[in-house]
DNA sequence: CAAGTATGATTACATCTGTAATAATTATTA
DNA sequence: TAATAATTATTACAGATGTAATCATACTTG
């Protein structure tokens, strides 16, 4: 798992529904899934799926007739990668003020704010 | 400012240049200061200016043979865009398990946690 | 066995992006 | 004024992306 290969935007929500399951799923697993997600057609989803495998983001075995697909990269590796490509371009690098910039602006609700506190303050130790 | 254009990574690096200068510039004045930033061709500038001008997230007046170019949509509202698509696409929405994520897994020094705490307390008001 | 059906493979096509080169125009200078 | 330099405009081109349609193949069913 060296490289995190770049996930498109359609694509992310084809490696959600993967990650979420626990065990392989067929193609038609996930376009089931996605129908509540997107308005795609079945072919659009299949497209997708194949990219992601040559990107090396799903791997697959046969089962039969029916291919079964599997995650080769971790939800939290390509939270991470994604989320140093954003910040960087947004805000050139620096988290912290990425952090500042939500904190202060975006609606949290009482209990949000609490838990985040409750991170920090675990955090100082 | 209706619609906040959609920016590309690229196209970023032009535009937090121009952000960060209080009146309008010149292409060459992004030119130079791009040379710090990153590694392109004056050529390519040009393009990237033309593209963001064509996606109407820049505009310009000409001064005698110059073009001026300034902003015409707002740092803020353009990461706030940016931050909005990156939170679905990768949590689904959900900003504060995004949060949460950064504050348990990324690297901030001391002071900057103090910060943020203090920005929590005070939004707990 | 033949025809329909399900599934994966191949092909399609417009737009966006990264990365420029070249052409056109205007201004400056010899 | 003619050549040169500066600046903007037009064109280029491959790879990524969104969004599928069609083709091929294997399986099921009458």
């Amino acid at each position: 798992m060296c490289e995190i290969p770049k996930i498109s935007e359609a694509e992310w929500e084809v490696m959600k529904i993967i990650w979420s399951k626990s065990s392989p799923c067929t193609a038609n697993d996930i376009v089931d899934a996605l129908i509540d997600v997107a308005d795609w057609k079945p072919n659009t989803i299949k497209t997708l799926i194949n990219r992601l495998v040559k990107k090396k983001a799903l791997g697959y075995k046969e089962e039969g007739r029916l291919y079964l697909y599997y995650p080769l990269v971790s939800q939290a590796e390509c939270i991470k990668s994604e989320t140093k490509s954003f910040v960087k371009r947004v805000f050139g690098g620096a988290l912290q003020p990425m952090l500042v910039s939500f904190l202060q602006e975006e609606t949290l609700s009482p209990d949000e704010i609490e838990e985040l506190r409750h991170i920090i303050e675990e955090r100082k130790g």
